[in-house]
RNA sequence: GGGUGUGUAGCUCAGCGGGAGAGCACUGCCUUCACACGGCAGGGGUCACAGGUUCAAUCCCUGUCACACCCA
């Protein structure tokens, strides 16, 4: 027997070790023999993190395309497994030991450290993997992969190997996003510019070698200048003053009229006295500020830019935890190099040969070690200072000005710093390029198409990516220096040694590059590396390329490009043939949902309220394309009543021995009810396919919603009550076989969206009748192609019109909802009539109907309907007021009177005749006829109330 | 500043050239023998605004306004 109430707490981790118990989420489980593989990675979630709303979503929709691809039959893999997290993990495992008082890092040494992260993974890294399994997703976990596994990481380093002989990876002095808390590089893509109120400080620089200019000060109405002052200085505006001490420039415009001829001369750097030249450069905009810009090479990426076209020197002031240098400089770079990526030249302050001045004369003593915004209260103030001595030099003044300051991603709360220091990069644009044809050419595909716009905006303009880290969790980089900084970069060290061998001729101490390579570089691999890359395994023959890689819009960056990439130049074939980009989830209000706001719906609360099927179905109902979520809890409430509607449905059909026939065939039912509804669960299973395929998710869940719910359980269930109560015979047996094949049906069109109430159902439905073979994951995906009878579908349409004609009619009159009441039919026509006597049980039912009969007129004090050609009376004696039943009537004329106008305007238009599509203009014909012939019949029934 | 997208019922959203839709909320009735997490019936919208194209526009085009996101 079926339980009273489905409670998926229990039911849930129940299924889910049967399914795991029987092999169903091994790779090829159910497949057909010699089927068309179907493979898909997960977008490897990180090992410190847990599972939110948006993973939900992603793995919820991963898990529909893999079990509604596993039931057609197809050989599935869904591929597991998660990435390392670099930065995140290394940062947990350092709070850790500082929380148990243990030796930090740097004390236990780069060995012991990493035994610790190990450690921690072991304990408590990849939660969500757990969490993945309660959402019900169908993963192959046996094949669980790891981006630190020993096989991935043999794929990195013959990756990065590969690509540095190539000469697509290569080491430089850049600027770079530098985390002054964590000591590292990180990527573009972690950096988050914040608007912020911050300042434009303007200081005075005092030009050298006695050059002044015109400064204009007043001006006329159409802002020409008018007026002048004689200056020997000029003001330049900057949001960073303390960057000052590394200025190795003021910049103009070339055009700008009133510096013209200061371009070459110098301005003497106040606090420094250093001398800079004034350069002429595009960079600097005559209409911002005064038009002359600072340079500060080292400190600016746009600096860094006119720097490099003017050759001037990078001075780096600061540590690599932002405070001001101290003592001798050891590293700053005179004298632009490696300018030319062609020839990537690694910079070396010992080697490059050209002496700057003495560090002491770079930065005055008393900035040094201040922190970066002590420095620029400090820097400010003596400015300041010095403007008040003489108003020509210093300070000029403060402007308030919202600006953009680059943030760490993560916390939004360290502010990133250009710094320049020497890291690897890849020559991205050079791998971008075959990436960008596989989509401009149609081998993989955005769906919806217009994320390629995105993709190909990022990937067009993509810049070196740095993909070195100053941290010790990660692929440590496998590159060894020689002691003149000569560098060797080879599969092991033992190779590295050999090459530096025959390099000097003799065995020298190689040192190996500390650095670790950015988490994407490795699960940029994922597609291939997770199936067994760079071996030649069977996986990789049979699963490579991917069929879809589903993803959220915001990894297009990060990820869906690098794999690009990476695949391209490694496997000469795209990673997947399909990128499904799936909405973003936010809270009711649409804010993106964030910890620090506090509006995070966790999925798994979700769970335990609502259940996993509610939860995923109302993801999956929800997952328009192209479009954000907002996520609202009435929507889950919502599909959690659908699932206990479902698990009541299959309750009365049981209680009424609904039970499966052997070798039942829905091609051989004689009734109409039963015909009808095997072409409805037809046209359904058809509608739901398509849309799975289509990546349509929202409209798969509404469809099935509509057919089960509104369908199978208000019309096809109810209108058998009369048949299942009735006496036994070949209408009763054949109803129950077809209720049993139809519920059949529904359990594996909702499986991959439900798969938890579908699954314990089928198990619960297979008490009766001939043995399940199966599990219903791994039964076949419904075909009822042929199935369906159109004499049978008018039929119970008429007879749903009849009873919801008269439904309505018994409301308005309020008649009471349990008084059954008399019909009298005129004017049916033999099928009609016919149609009556089959259907009677269930309009006496569902109509309530206590008697009825045919009559040749209307008897008084009707309220009456009409459906087709037959009116409807029932005869309301004292109960029927009226005036009620003529004004609802007179509405109705009233109201298709309405719509007749409407139509006849545009058939009375020759216009519309002429050039309107022929199937459009009979179909305005057939409704008009069709309202007419009812406006008529409903006007006879007015007239017999006058 | 550049780009992308969105403005449809009270709310959340489908639809996107020829009859305005769903869920929730709302109103009325119903303890009908699967289900009150239910049943039946209903109310509610100049489809942001202004032009244009078309026989026909919520849907296509242009502009305006508002909002969101991405990039600088």
């Amino acid at each position: 027997m079926i339980d009273k109430a489905y409670e998926p707490g229990t039911v849930e981790s129940r299924i889910y070790k049967e399914w795991q118990d029987a092999g169903a989420f091994a790779a090829g489980a159910g497949a057909k023999p010699g089927a068309e593989a179907f493979s898909i990675v997960i977008p490897p979630p990180n090992v410190t993190g847990s599972l939110h709303i948006g993973h939900a979503l992603n793995n919820t929709i991963q898990d529909i395309l893999a079990r509604f691809e596993r039931m057609r039959g197809k050989d599935v893999l869904w591929q597991p497994g998660m990435d390392h997290a670099g930065i995140a993990t290394q940062m947990i495992v350092e709070r850790q030991l500082m929380q148990r008082q243990e030796p930090s890092r740097r004390e236990l040494g780069r060995e012991k450290f990493l035994e610790k992260v190990w450690e921690w993974k072991a304990e408590s890294g990849g939660t969500i993997i757990n969490q993945l399994k309660r959402l019900g997703a169908s993963c192959d976990w046996d094949r669980e992969r790891f981006t630190m596994d020993e096989g991935l990481s043999r794929a990195v380093l013959k990756v990065f190997v590969e690509l540095y002989r190539k000469d697509l990876i290569y080491r430089a002095k850049r600027l770079v996003n530098w985390h002054p808390d964590l000591q590292t590089a990180i990527s573009d893509l972690e950096v988050e510019n914040l608007e912020v109120n911050g300042h434009m400080w303007h200081l005075r620089y005092p030009l050298g070698e006695g050059a002044t200019y015109e400064h204009p000060v007043e001006f006329d109405e159409e802002g020409t200048p008018t007026a002048f002052e004689t200056r020997d200085y000029i003001v330049v505006a900057t949001t960073r003053p303390e960057t000052m001490l590394g200025d190795t420039a003021v910049a103009v415009n070339p055009e700008d009229e009133r510096y013209k001829h200061l371009i070459g001369k110098h301005v003497i750097l106040p606090l420094v006295g250093r001398q800079i030249p004034i350069v002429a450069d595009e960079h600097a905009d005559p209409t911002q500020g005064t038009g002359a810009v600072k340079i500060t090479p080292a400190h600016d990426f746009n600096d860094f830019e006119v720097g490099e076209r003017h050759n001037l020197p990078q001075i780096n002031v600061f540590t690599v935890d932002a405070k001001i240098k101290s003592g001798p400089f050891d590293d700053f770079s005179w004298g632009h190099k490696g300018a030319d990526p062609d020839h990537p030249a690694v910079t070396h302050s010992d080697d490059d040969g050209i002496s700057g001045p003495p560090t002491s004369e770079l930065i005055p003593e008393r900035y040094w070690g201040l922190d970066r915004f002590a420095a620029r209260k400090q820097i400010v103030a003596d400015l300041a200072a010095m403007a008040e001595a003489d108003p020509t030099r210093g300070l000029s003044h403060i402007e308030d000005k919202k600006i953009m300051v680059p943030h760490d991603e993560k916390t939004k709360l360290v502010v990133i710093e250009p710094y320049l220091t020497d890291q690897w990069f890849v020559r991205a644009d050079v791998l971008a390029k075959p990436a960008i044809a596989s989509v401009r050419e149609g081998r993989t595909k955005f769906v919806p198409e217009s994320w390629q716009n995105t993709y190909f905006a990022w990937m067009e303009n993509i810049r070196p990516w740095c993909i070195s880290r100053q941290l010790w969790w990660g692929h440590q980089i496998p590159a060894w220096y020689g002691p003149d900084g000569k560098v060797f970069v080879d599969l092991t060290e033992e190779e590295a040694q050999a090459a530096s061998d025959a390099y000097y001729g003799k065995p020298v101490n190689l040192t190996r590059d500390e650095d670790v390579l950015d988490t994407w570089f490795s699960s940029g691999l994922w597609p291939f590396s997770t199936l067994g890359w760079p071996d030649d395994t069977p996986e990789l023959k049979k699963y490579y390329p991917t069929s879809v890689l589903v993803t959220g819009f915001d990894i297009i960056f990060f990820w869906v490009a690098r794999m690009m990439m990476t695949a391209l130049e490694f496997l000469h074939e795209e990673p997947f043939h399909t990128v499904y980009v799936h909405a973003l989830v936010r809270d009711e209000k649409g804010q993106k949902m964030s910890k620090t706001k506090g509006n995070v719906i966790d999925p798994l609360n979700l769970i335990d309220e609502y259940g996993a099927d509610a939860t995923r179905f109302t993801l999956a109902a929800m997952a328009a394309q192209g479009r954000d979520i907002k996520l609202a809890m009435s929507r889950v409430e919502g599909y959690r009543n659908f699932v206990t509607k479902l698990w009541n449905a299959s309750r009365f059909l049981e209680m009424n021995e609904c039970f499966r026939v052997a070798g039942f065939d829905p091609k051989s039912v004689r009734q109409p009810l039963n015909q009808w509804i095997l072409g409805e669960t037809a046209k359904a299973v058809a509608a739901v396919t398509t849309s799975i395929e289509e990546y349509r998710f929202n409209d798969s869940a509404n469809l099935s919603y509509d057919f089960v719910w509104g369908t199978f359980c208000d019309w096809y269930v109810e209108l058998s009550k009369p048949i299942l109560s009735g006496e036994d015979g070949p209408a009763k047996d054949e109803t129950r076989a077809t209720a049993a094949l139809v519920l059949d049906q529904i359990l594996k069109l909702l499986h991959p969206m439900m798969p938890f109430v579908t699954e314990e159902l089928w198990t619960q439905t297979g008490a009766n009748g001939p043995a399940r073979e199966q599990l219903l994951m791994l039964s076949e995906w419904p075909d009822l192609a042929g199935v369906g009878d159109a004499a049978a579908e008018a039929e119970l349409n008429w007879l749903i019109e009849v009873i919801s004609g008269i439904r309505s009619v018994r409301a308005e009159m309020n008649v009471p909802a349990g008084a059954k009441i008399e019909l009298q039919i005129v004017g049916a026509s033999a099928e009609t009539r016919t149609r009556i006597e089959t259907h009677q049980g269930a309009i006496e039912r569902l109509a309530r109907i206590e008697k009825w009969s045919f009559a040749d007129s209307v008897p008084g004090s009707s309220a009456q309907l009409v459906v087709s050609e037959a009116t409807y009376a029932l005869p309301l004696g004292d109960v029927i007021d009226l005036d009620a039943e003529r004004a609802r009537l007179s509405k109705d004329i009233a109201k298709l009177a309405d719509e007749m106008a409407k139509i006849d305007k545009k058939l009375g238009n020759e216009q519309f005749i002429s050039k309107a599509p022929e199937e459009v203009i009979e179909e305005q014909r057939s409704r008009h006829a069709e309202m007419a012939d009812r406006s008529e019949r409903l006007s006879a029934a007015l007239k017999r109330l006058a």
